[in-house]
DNA sequence: TAGATTGTTAATCGATTAACAATC
DNA sequence: TAGATTGTTAATCGATTAACAATC
């Protein structure tokens, strides 16, 4: 327990900087700087000194970072050195719609499996993957090893295919359904819930000032009433 | 500018409150506390009397929140009090899964269109939308007043879309491309990156604990090494 | 009145930014 | 050496939690 844990806000940025450096060593950038990364992140220079310094000393003072060196450093520290396997739960549009894009757009990650409980859907192919009933699930967690599940279920099933796949070893979920999901300690999840996304940006497309000072108007007088009724 | 505007932390929370709420009215549920609503969001009590406080006092001491009269609050806060119109760039996998997913999900939202670019998609239907041309996107924009846009296009593309978008009158985006887009001060664009999301959970995945002592040791090493020098 | 729960202020905690010595 | 940029410590800022008076 001597050093704490490193924080979720810096975890969440080290997958930004990966994508930010692979984009520079497509273009044949050698040494890149913070400042360099902070333009094309939107993270402040110092943060990102600062969530390197975490893990290690990767630059050169006056210099910068060799990329393809950083890259590979933070390859390693996600853990996306070797490929991950990981299933998805879910043959729903978007079920299908997550699959295919990380099959095309995440070469860190090997989509081993989908599952499904709608014989509909049992046995279409998804790129060039089957889907298959959700019995089997157990048996392919156990079978691969499989840690990391996309969780693309109604929220009424959510909880229960959780329980199960938790059970045969899954200990990262990626939570697509919109419920708070029960997990025993050492179990992660993140949620990703696309309605609240939307719901929270439509706050920002109505003209927050006119909201505000609306809002603003009423706790005022609301306060000159409680004035009143002090004097 | 007298109070400073609602905090992004907070307002993120907003849509979470109202889910729960709706589910809560379903099950006929006329009084909650914020400790019930604590367990179903998993956010503390303390945090969600905050969060309401922001906008007004809402419940009854002693008693708790009248759960419709809450939940229209929050409608009115968020802005979903009126259903609002969105339009998707971007048919392809994902921008159909989304456009389905809003269709069904989503009862505050209204998709007016999907564009996209490849003549291979335009002309098909997504549930009853149609895909149609990118070049009518400003016109649609125009016309219909749309102020909320999802990007779920390529990240080479995202930039110049969203000039265009921004350009007619968009001030909201939901950005599925991964970049970081440059947009004009009042135009708030919210990420939502898979992949990122992913790989962000995997590190959680290989045991931390492990990782972690591993780079320890590699710093302590490294201090030793230090010291030595120094003597 | 006693018990419960809100609304709000104060205390704590954690994350970001500023500053700068180390060093290429 | 002069200029640049990292790694790291200190200062600031913001968000969460604790505490409690107000009040049903």
């Amino acid at each position: 327990m001597s050093s704490r844990a490193i924080s979720k806000t810096v975890v969440k940025r080290l997958p930004v900087y990966l994508r930010i450096l692979d984009n520079l060593i497509l273009r044949d950038v050698e040494i890149v700087s913070s400042r360099e990364l902070s333009l094309e992140s939107g993270f402040s220079a110092e943060q990102i000194r600062k969530d390197l310094a975490y893990f290690g000393a990767f630059g050169t003072r006056g210099t910068g970072y060799n990329a393809v060196f950083l890259r590979d450093k933070l390859l390693e520290i996600i853990g996306l050195d070797k490929k991950t396997r990981v299933i998805v739960i879910g043959a729903g549009h978007l079920g299908k719609a997550l699959t295919r894009h990380n099959m095309q757009k995440n070469p860190y990650v090997d989509i081993i499996a989908v599952f499904d409980r709608d014989r509909a859907v049992i046995g279409q192919e998804i790129g060039k993957i089957r889907v298959l009933p959700f019995e089997q699930v157990s048996a392919v967690i156990r079978e691969q090893k499989i840690k990391v599940a996309l969780i693309a279920v109604t929220a009424s099933s959510a909880q229960m295919v959780v329980d199960e796949i938790v059970r045969h070893g899954v200990t990262a979920i990626l939570n697509f359904a919109p419920v708070k999901l029960d997990v025993p300690e050492g179990v992660h999840v993140q949620d990703s819930d696309l309605t609240i996304d939307l719901q929270s940006l439509i706050y920002y497309s109505t003209a927050e000032e006119e909201r505000l000072s609306r809002l603003q108007k009423r706790s005022a007088e609301s306060r000159s009433q409680k004035m009143l009724e002090l004097e």
